[in-house]
DNA sequence: CCACGGATTGGCT
DNA sequence: GCCAATCCGTGGA
């Protein structure tokens, strides 16, 4: 695993702004591991490095909300990219997604994992509530554990990313994982299980099991 | 209208 | 390893 991956320096930080997205996302995911999902609050930043994703397409994924076809539940991953797709499932927990691929076109990316960086003290407030012993790797271990550390609910759906807009962004830092990404089949779904589209750093503790 | 099961998690055996 | 929790979107009658 690369070292330094538990912080970083706020000088190199390149904002990404939301036509970076705009691509399909089994290109986009190798792209995204390793940068920094932040959010703004009036009071505090929140700050977790991206260490497992995966892919979602439209029509020819079976796996995907999209498959389908448009509705009012997966519409955010018609959209724009650069927008956040937030799902509700099993009736108490809330995953994100990273829109991605042209507008029209059903795309996206499901934030499996994160290491927490920065305002680890409210994140660990949020899912403590519920739980009695946390580590810190299973902060952020798994879709909805990111969604619960962050704040992330049904009312951030479609919201963009944009540090001047909502600021809540993507960034990259000096990090590279150049030849430390493996990818394997997704996780927790029945169909398209033969696409090794869930994508992940090596050996890196904070990535789901 | 109703039944089914889900891109999950935490606790218990 | 197993299963309950707990809504709601989706699909079939």
């Amino acid at each position: 695993m690369a070292e330094n991956l538990n912080d970083y320096r706020e000088k190199d930080l390149k904002i990404l702004r939301p036509n970076f997205f705009e691509k399909d996302p089994l290109e986009l995911a190798p792209e995204i591991l390793g940068s920094l999902f932040i959010i703004e609050k009036k009071t505090y930043k929140l700050i977790a490095r991206i260490v497992e994703v995966e892919a979602y397409r439209g029509h020819l994924d079976e796996a995907s909300h999209a498959y389908s076809g448009k509705t009012k539940r997966n519409e955010a991953m018609f959209g724009p990219p650069g927008h956040l797709y937030v799902y509700f499932t099993y009736g108490m927990h809330y995953c994100a997604n990273i829109v991605c691929a042209p507008e029209g076109t059903a795309g996206a990316l499901l934030i499996r994992a994160a290491i927490p960086i920065e305002g680890i003290n409210h994140m660990r407030r949020r899912r403590q509530a519920r739980i009695r012993r946390l580590d810190d790797k299973d902060l952020l271990r798994g879709p909805a554990r990111f969604c619960q550390g962050l704040g992330i609910d049904g009312k951030m759906n479609k919201l963009v990313l944009s540090k001047d807009k909502t600021h809540a962004y993507l960034a990259k830092d000096s990090v590279r994982l150049d030849g430390e990404i493996e990818n394997s089949p997704r996780i927790g779904i029945k169909k398209a299980i033969h696409h090794n589209w869930r994508f992940f750093v090596r050996n890196c503790p904070y990535v789901s099991r």
